[in-house]
DNA sequence: GAACAGTTGACAGGTTCCTGTCGAATTGAC
DNA sequence: GTCAATTCGACAGGAACCTGTCAACTGTTC
């Protein structure tokens, strides 16, 4: 066996660890939200307008998500008052996503609640182990997305 | 800032990397498992089954997911030819999922097109890095388990 | 200013996962 | 042997993501 087929079986556990804790993270992300009202994903939505008004279109790139999936998401947020459509000077059309006053309520709660589980969490695994971890996954995403998107965008045809 | 809240702060980057990593792992098993006629979600429980035939319920703990998820993707599979049920000695009820002649076949043609892929990812990472990934991701994914665990089974009420 | 490509939100439909509930079969305690 | 707890598959419904298509808007090019 070469060192070459090693790597690859790393590179397959991997796989197989980044699935169950990406469960187990959706799992908890929601535990963290659910007080507020929020789930996993709306929490993560309501997250990036915080920094300012967006459109849809917008929020779903920096999630590297599809339109249509944030879409759905936006409008559950604005039914249930989270979040309103302010009007894009812009863009006729196209209005932006704004936190309403409950909206930056729910994200103030859901973050404490993330910061004291992150802090918790954080300090309970050996220092070096994260920035380890945090340093392959993101050259393992690099190197993904460069061999997948050559071969057409995949997403958004 | 302590130290503390810096550990924090790289498990919360490490969230972010490991959403997006999944996305694309799901987009690459797709595209690998798609020239034999499946899917990644399908690919999975094949190859569980491929170690011997065994029961939905089994398969679905082997996998981390719930019972149900794995009963639509096993039903879906018996109607496309991949797979069957076949009597077991010890339930009268619950049968075995074994595996078809052309279940086996897909399973070793996306297998192929797996090793290809994984070779020639491994290789073009650094050797430490993908280890180092490996085992922080590992540690975080323990953790989170013992974390989410005692206060409710969560899945599978 | 008219035609063009690119972007955006709306709408429709599909996949994969989830939860909850039910009756049947198995298992273990007594 | 009997009875309760557990496990199993079936069925129903929901959440979050996906794709594909369309019309409206924007910005650019001529």
């Amino acid at each position: 066996m070469s060192s070459l087929q090693k790597e690859a079986a790393a590179f397959t556990d991997l796989i197989l660890e980044v699935f169950q804790l990406n469960g187990l993270l959706l799992q908890a992300g929601d535990r963290l939200s659910a007080p507020a009202g929020l789930t996993s994903a709306r929490w993560q939505v309501l997250g990036v307008i915080d920094h300012g008004p967006a459109t849809v279109a917008a929020v779903a790139r920096t999630m590297g998500l599809a339109r249509q999936s944030v879409q759905q998401t936006a409008d559950a947020l604005v039914d249930d008052g989270f979040v309103a459509y302010v009007d894009n000077p812009h863009h006729q059309r196209a209005k932006l996503l704004s936190l309403t006053t409950a909206g930056r309520r729910a994200l103030r709660k859901v973050e404490a609640a993330h910061a004291a589980w992150a802090n918790r969490l954080g300090a309970s695994l050996a220092p070096g182990l994260l920035a380890a971890a945090l340093e392959g996954v993101r050259a393992a995403r690099l190197r993904l997305e460069k061999d997948l998107t050559p071969e057409e965008g995949a997403r958004e045809t």
